[in-house]
DNA sequence: TCTATTGGTTGGAGCGCTCTAATGCTGTAG
DNA sequence: CTACAGCATTAGAGCGCTCCAACCAATAGA
């Protein structure tokens, strides 16, 4: 249960501790023998390089950090996939840490990753608050995803709420609908951009927007649904916060008799993978995650390695998904 | 972008650099005057310790990997969770690496992982060769969740699948249901235990047990149903090898114009988030996720602190939550 | 023949920290 | 007034590695 160190591979080898040191930084000047004969002491051996005595003798790091704000929520799974890819390929390792959706357990995971000294910090959708997130950018890069920030030293990476809620209203009322209702994502990251954008489209194209405050879970989009019906201000489409938020508000449409979308369409955003289930089957918007990550990762390595200082903000278009919830309106009178 | 050491708090506080590191890790043997000096240097300086170096000179480590199989799947989440919260409450950090389900990205985050010296790994479904495992264990502790292993340096915490399949069969069966097939899991983690359980469990009851292949998977559910339609041998009650299944399963069902429940019962497996929306409401088996987590930590911990080395084997008990996709036959003969 | 040059190799310092043993400093007993 | 605890504090070595300067052939140039 220990672990050889360089030292031991040196001894077996017959050569010097400096020389195991090149030959396992791949260095050009190193004989073809000499390198052999590390190489399989070192497999002998069962030696793997020391990462931390490595990052504190070279004062340099081939770790990105991640701290993703939520693991429960697979879209982050997506990003970290295209943070990998990237760092992978440039030859840096991710270590990831989780904020749990609560400002202090995050702030901890912010301090764990910290002290491991990384080359930089990509943060998923943080819910510390901004300072705390500036403070840490005077130690380290930091890059954030699905959450904007004005601090200069940080760079950032978000899809256009504002584009997505008009697509999904383009494709509305190109399908023939006037009345559509947004259900909002009241204080939810985000929520503001898509609401933003859902009243500007509207507007566009002379309708008058209904935004119903709701939150991003499918009891929340249910909720709303039945406040619509009680008022009877029902409209024909909804356009919802996310894509739990539509599943909600869909079930809570079929317990009142109505059918989707043969009486009101819906529509979703995100397209996480329960909107691609067929028994869910919603058309929604999706926002190219993969992309993010890698956008993400390379805004990082930048600064890293080519010691770019100005900010980057990533704002990248997001498309428009049509599955089996949206048609022309119809059923309701 | 230069951070302080150690040293400068020193200088700083006007105290030595033992000192420091004894103020750092709490020792009761500093001065209360001293200790005051020293947090507020280091404050100011916005110093927090380096763990790599710590852990390099102290030739010990407060932290543990984790490798998680695949990050898109929220049950990992849970048990991420289980982890973190007695890592935290025993003073270990964790560090999390993702192996994307391949064994080749599994096996280089293992390495990862181990680079940084943790005191121990804890292994999430992993999908590398034994033979990798019980070579990493020659090096530090190691915990397999949701994988079974005979190497006993390795401790393992997996549910009882068997247990979880005849759960279902029993509430099935109370409800007065007979005819009872399963979708099958094919070559997935834990298949075999569930299958293996339903038949045990069909043959206590007197009924003959009628496996279908599937796999864990919607549209692998549906495409089940499908063939057990046309084939004339549907069933009153369905039990999934997974959630998914299950839910592609019903899509299927409700495409024939059969009702779920009042027609043809259907059962889950996992109780993922998904069963519990309202639009799916699936009565499933639920795994005590965060309980996984925690008994690994322990486990761990066990061994890193304790000096434990008889391997553990947890085998923990599922439970049956009843939601609205199971109700007595009748619709069908 | 002597000096440069080159490519391979090595010793030693040092990264930021912990740990051990030694130090200085009270205060109390002999 | 010395002796000796007992406590707070510190110097210094060393963790596993990288990096630099020095070194050492062996070859090339003068």
């Amino acid at each position: 249960m220990v672990r050889p160190t360089m030292e031991d591979v040196a001894l077996r080898a017959g050569v010097s501790r400096a020389l195991v040191s090149l030959v396992m930084r791949n260095s050009p000047k190193v004989s073809d023998a000499r390198r052999a004969a590390v190489l399989k002491a070192a497999e002998e051996l069962g030696y793997s390089p020391h990462a931390m005595a490595r990052s504190l003798a070279s004062r340099t790091s081939t770790v990105l950090g991640v701290m993703v704000s939520d693991l429960h929520n697979a879209f982050f799974a997506e990003v970290v996939d295209g943070i990998d890819e990237v760092a992978r390929e440039q030859g840096f390792d991710i270590i990831i840490n989780t904020g749990g959706r609560s400002p202090a357990r995050e702030r901890r995971a912010l301090e764990s990753l910290q002290s491991f000294r990384p080359a930089g910090l990509i943060l998923l959708s943080p819910v510390v608050p901004a300072t705390a997130i500036s403070k840490a950018a005077e130690q380290l890069p930091i890059v954030l995803v699905a959450r904007s920030s004005r601090v200069s030293t940080v760079d950032t990476v978000n899809d256009d709420g504002e584009q997505g809620a008009r697509l999904a209203i383009d494709h509305l009322v190109s399908l023939g609908h006037r009345r559509i209702a947004h259900l909002d994502g009241g204080e939810g990251t985000q929520a503001g951009p898509r609401r933003r954008g859902y009243v500007a489209a509207m507007e566009a194209h002379g309708l008058t927007p209904q935004v119903v405050s709701s939150e991003y879970t499918d009891t929340a989009g249910a909720r709303a649904i039945r406040s619509l019906i009680e008022s009877g201000t029902l409209p024909t489409a909804i356009l919802s916060c996310n894509d739990f938020n539509a599943v909600g508000a869909i079930s809570a449409l079929e317990d009142a008799g109505l059918r989707v979308p043969a009486d009101v369409s819906v529509v979703g955003y995100d397209n996480t993978s329960l909107a691609a289930l067929r028994h869910v089957s919603l058309t929604t918007i999706d926002q190219p995650r993969a992309e993010f990550g890698r956008l993400a990762a390379l805004a990082l390595l930048q600064r890293v390695r080519d010691g770019r200082t100005e900010p980057v903000r990533h704002l990248l278009n997001p498309s428009l998904v049509v599955r089996n919830t949206t048609a022309p309106p119809g059923g309701l009178r």
